[in-house]
Order: structure tokens, then C-alpha cells, then sequence
DNA sequence: ACCATGATGTCAGCGACTGACATCGCTCCG
DNA sequence: CGGAGCGATGTCAGTCGCTGACATCATGGT
């Protein structure tokens, strides 16, 4: 049984700072040691010194505190394509967005694992992280769309450039030695051209 | 205000048959007409003639009553996958699948399209659609390695096939004057060969 | 000191979902 | 033919996610 690090619902008035952020530790704390389903609302509140209202102004609902960050990934991911060399074929600006987002992933492992333990072991979330990922993969659309690619090709571009992500994500979270995320994503790329060749 | 096809409720006895049926019928009259929100379980059921408790022994959830059909449509692609030419690359035998499913789609436009209509207007509904591409993505991931593909080449063939079912699919359904769904797929899987070869 | 404002708390209520138990109709066995 | 067994359905009570309405509390400016 770890030791919690926050505790505040001693010591707090009302107004100590920061109360998103303690509500999204509390509810990161809770979903690993009990699992999702077994934390109610009222006890991530709690722990972290506020009232389950309060919860719901910050949260839309009980699964979004797990993806605050995605729209931060997302707004790196699109910014990084619109930046791409103007030449850059859509695949290749994707790409080096996906590296990117890889990079990102990267420097915070420690907080992925444990988001991704959370959201493996339960079915609403994985609902959740897909819509995330769609909605990246539209974000990607809009922007290779304003760099001029033309609707389906933005389109398939995006998508799967998604698929790749994902996919390097989850084999860089499984192996046991991890090598740099960037180096599965190139992996990927070269075997989806490979697959694709055959078309 | 449309007249419900079914009327059940002032009839029926306990045991009258198709209760499954008559669950999904009256679901999606009142997901047409009032939207997935703002109708209740308890009126679902009350106008197939049960109980709410009763809609909770047939469907695991609410959103569940609409994806009942996405069983069928697996077993189809599983099957196709794993009847494909022997010397067919993994790429070529997920395009068959999606082929199938397109023309099994097409038999059913019309409900295909009323569905469609519910699930774009909600979002809890897309991700549910989400996850059950997911799965249906992993089924055939399986099937590619029953085919003896090697795991890197089979997850990404599987995945970047149901990103072509789901665009063409969403196409098929704006068309205004539809063309055949595999016209679609065979457009979008020949960009798909372009886009990639860029890599 | 006073007041406007934004953050938080309190309360009541709806609806999705579940477990436990009762009831109904059918089937089959004696 | 009658009752036992069984599967499908109903009833009831309860938990929890989530929301609207309104009260209350600190803080900054006047």
C-alpha cells in the first residue's frame, strides 16, 4: 500500500491553490491503487480537499482527468506539421510530427506508464483515449489541409499517422529495455511502406 | 411525427417472442426522433412492451443496442481474411475483407444511414464506433497471423484497413448520389499506395 | 468598511446500471 | 393429469455519475 502523496484534506481551506491539479493527482493516485471502477468521484474530491461539485467544474466527467495533457500533445503534433519544410511530401510532415509527440512521450515515461497501466485495465478509458486519438488524427487533417494537401491524401495521411503512433506507443510502453520511441516509429514506417507497396 | 412501427405494449403478454428485436426496433425509433440523449431506457423498453431491467439483460449498456450487428460484420471479415488467396500479401487479403464488409453494408443502406445519423449526433456513441473498430482491428490483426504474417506487418495491414473501411464508409454515407462503397475503397486504397510511397 | 466577483459548498434530483428475489409460462417426468 | 424444474421476465431497492439552483466564502478594488 503506497504512501499518498498529497494529503491535504487535513489542512486545507478552501482556497489553497492549484485544485485542478491536485484533483487530477488524486484521481491518478486512486485509479492505480484501486483500479477506475472502484474510485468514486466523492473519494478523488476528498483526497484532494475539495467536494465532488467541484470535481465536475473541472472535469467534464470522471475519465477526462486522465486526458487533461492530450490536448497539449495535440497542439505540439499540429504545430509541427504546419512547420514541416514547405516540400515536405504529407506523409513525411506526419511523420516527423508523430517524432515529435514521441520526444514528448518521452521525457514524461513515468506519468505514461502509469496512465497507460490505468487505462488498459478498463474499457470506458480506452473508448476515451480512441476518441482522443480521432480527434488528433482531425487536427492533423485541418493542418495538412492548410498547407494545401488535398482532401483525401490530408486525410489518409493523418490517419495513418495514427495508426503508427499508437501502435509504436503501446510496443514502447511494453518492452522491458525501451529503446527511443522515435526509433519503433521509424521501424513502423518503413514496414507500412513495405506492406503498402503491395497494393 | 412519425407512427411507430411497433406498438407492442398494449398487446403484448409476457412471453411474446424477439424480445431482442423488438428491443433494437423501438431503440432506434426513439434515437431517430429525439436523439440517444434525451431518450430514456425505461421508455426503450416500455415500448417494446418490458421492463428496463429486462433491456439490461439483452445490452450491456444503453449505446450497446446499436453495435449488436457488429458481431456479424467481424465474422465476415475474419472469414474473407482468412479465406484469401494463400499467396495474397497481408495488405491484399484485408482489402478483400473490406470489400466484403462494403457490400455487406450496401444490402443495408437505409439502416446503415438511420444509425449512422444517430451516432454522428453523439458522441458517447462515436466512441463506442471507435471501440469497436478497434476490436474489429485486432480480430483481423489474428486472422493475418494465423496467415503466418509476422506481427509488425499484420497489426499494421489490419490497422490501416479499417482506417479505409471507416473513411470510405464515411464517404459512402455523404455521397449524395452514392456510388458503389468498393469504387470507394479502391480509390481510397490506390491514394493510399501514393501517399505512402513517399516515405 | 463595502461591494463585486469568482471559486467553492450544499442540496435535491434524474437516469444509468446492478443485485436479490419474486413470479410467470412452458416442458417434461412420473 | 399434476407437479417439479427452468428460463424469461418483473419488482424493488440501492449506488453512483452527473446537473441545476442557490448559498457561502475569500479576495481585490473603491
Amino acid at each position: 500500500m503506497s504512501v499518498s502523496v498529497i494529503n491535504y484534506h487535513r489542512v486545507m481551506g478552501r482556497w489553497e491553490p492549484n485544485a485542478r491539479g491536485r484533483l487530477t493527482q488524486a484521481a491518478l493516485e486512486l485509479y492505480v491503487e484501486r483500479g477506475f471502477e472502484q474510485t468514486t468521484v466523492a473519494e478523488i474530491a476528498k483526497l484532494a480537499g475539495l467536494t465532488q461539485r467541484t470535481f465536475f467544474r473541472y472535469f467534464s466527467d470522471k475519465r477526462e482527468v486522465l486526458f487533461w495533457g492530450s490536448a497539449q500533445l495535440q497542439e505540439l503534433l499540429v504545430r509541427t506539421v504546419l512547420n514541416a519544410e514547405e516540400s515536405a511530401a504529407p506523409i513525411i510532415a506526419v511523420a516527423s510530427a508523430i517524432e515529435a509527440g514521441a520526444e514528448l512521450l518521452q521525457e514524461r515515461r513515468q506519468g505514461a506508464l502509469l496512465r497507460h497501466r490505468v487505462i488498459s485495465a478498463n474499457r470506458e478509458l480506452q473508448e476515451r483515449e480512441l476518441i482522443k486519438l480521432a480527434l488528433l488524427g482531425e487536427a492533423i487533417t485541418d493542418a495538412l489541409r492548410q498547407r494545401g494537401v488535398p482532401e483525401i491524401a490530408a486525410r489518409l495521411s493523418a490517419e495513418t499517422g495514427i495508426t503508427v503512433f499508437k501502435i509504436a506507443f503501446e510496443r514502447w510502453i511494453v518492452e522491458s529495455k525501451p529503446r527511443e520511441m522515435k526509433a519503433i516509429v521509424d521501424e513502423l514506417l518503413n514496414e507500412l511502406k513495405v506492406v503498402t507497396g503491395e497494393i
